[in-house]
DNA sequence: TAACTTCTATTTGTCCAACAATTGGGAATT
DNA sequence: AATTCCCAATTGTTGGACAAATAGAAGTTA
């Protein structure tokens, strides 16, 4: 025994669960890396001692030592939990446990950077109808003066918006804003993740004039319907501003 | 200048974007970390470069020496691109542009150690409740009676269920059959993802005996009202038969 | 005492260097 | 020409070093 693998140094001891050759992270197999092994025993400490959201995990230098592991293969490891949206660290800190899987998730297909197909533009609307338009109950039901408050406050931003890009965000904000309303973070996150769609529909259609004009004043009478709780008019102002730039769309004549 | 801060060493020629403090990946603003700054660099590499699924990325020194960053940098932001499913990486090979996000999205709710918070079950059933009861005039306008018969067919699996997990798996397959009448495909996708919560959704709510009788028949009304384009009675049943879930999770009264 | 400031120690973030493990591709052999 | 073997390139893992951030303690002042 002249040259033994340097990876387990001695201690076998402690608690050390071994799994020398175990499956991937999930449903295909390959060779278990030291990286996916620690991912599945912090996934068993969590699950064992019962942590919850908020609770802490080990700091690095712990799971090192109790796992027989290099610290950027901890490292590795934290940073898959950091992207699945389990765990948020902060130096100093640690890592305390979360659970921002959805909002992850749908920040999966951000990585979009392609062409706004005409059906994508079509469903995306169609969603936004959905969220904006037939939502209106729950809308009408939470709807507090200081959401009101806010959105004429995001409204009256176009006034200071000086190129398209500024007044689009500005537009996106006003929807963003009125999504929340309805105070449910699925929903928001889904809307959220809509946003480079939804910001190039909004650029497709308009040019600073429009937004300083014409969009800043339908946005007041979808917010007057809203303040008087005239559910009627609100679906009628709603659904005539979004189909606004369906129309435009439908102007450009995109090929497919 | 007797200690220069070790970071940059020197070049800063090359084609550097130089993104100091950049903003996160979305709305929410953080202090843009090394590796946050790197997988975004390497989104608009991939972006420019128009490299499509089956091309190859750089080396992990090429990547270190085109953008100036250490090795452990360029592996951690390549472990989020691998957690994100967009990359596959083999020793010798190097890396290789796949797309298996949606896969992964998957995996993500599959990552069981948590349990589903309260909020998020709220949050849940506030969309589904939009997506399946608010969506009735859409529903109601684009469904034929093919969509109906495939409703039955799916519902009538339910007899031949043995186990709870079976059956909530055709519960599944149901409502999103009933989404998928829409013909929207970002709704689709949105539902899909949402599987595995919904599937714990039913599951704690439900027994086989349950899925067998209560559900069933509940189905079986929810499509009456939909042959028979009867808008209220629609919208009246499928929020009691979502409610009920809501109730008994209500029942089990959540430490929190 | 209470509020504020400063300091310290701990923890994470990044980089470097070394070696092991894997493997595609070339070299050597038949 | 086919097969086998070997090498070199690349990723996987480890350890160490230092920078950056910050929670908490210690000290200061009103």
């Amino acid at each position: 025994m002249t040259a033994l693998p340097p990876k387990k140094p001695e201690a076998s001891n402690e608690a050390v669960p071994v799994t020398p050759v175990t499956r991937d992270a999930f449903g295909e197999e390959s060779k278990a890396s030291a990286v996916d092994e620690l991912v599945d025993h912090i996934r068993t400490l969590i699950s064992e001692d019962g942590l919850k959201v908020g609770d802490s995990l080990p700091t690095e230098k712990e799971l090192c030592e109790r796992f027989h592991a290099g610290r950027n293969t901890v490292r590795e490891a934290m940073r898959i939990l950091k992207t699945y949206g389990v765990v948020k660290v902060r130096p100093k800190v640690g890592a305390i446990l979360i659970d921002e899987r959805m909002a992850r998730a749908f920040d999966l297909f951000a990585f979009n950077t392609l062409e706004v197909s005409r059906e994508t533009f079509v469903d995306i609307q169609g969603f936004r109808s959905l969220l904006e338009v037939a939502s209106f109950e729950q809308l009408f039901d939470r709807v507090t003066p200081e959401d009101i408050a806010d959105l004429h406050q995001v409204n009256a931003e176009f006034l200071n918006a000086k190129t398209a890009v500024d007044a689009s965000e500005i537009d996106f904000r006003f929807h963003t804003r009125l999504v929340a309303v309805m105070g449910n973070k699925a929903i928001l996150d889904v809307y959220k993740i809509m946003k480079p769609v939804i910001m190039k529909i909004m650029l497709k259609a308009k040019t600073v004039q429009t937004f300083s004009t014409v969009t800043y004043s339908e946005h007041a009478e979808i917010l007057e319907t809203l303040e008087r709780r005239d559910r009627t008019a609100y679906q009628y102002k709603m659904k005539s501003h979004l189909d606004a730039g369906f129309r435009h769309f439908e102007a450009v004549k995109l090929p497919t």
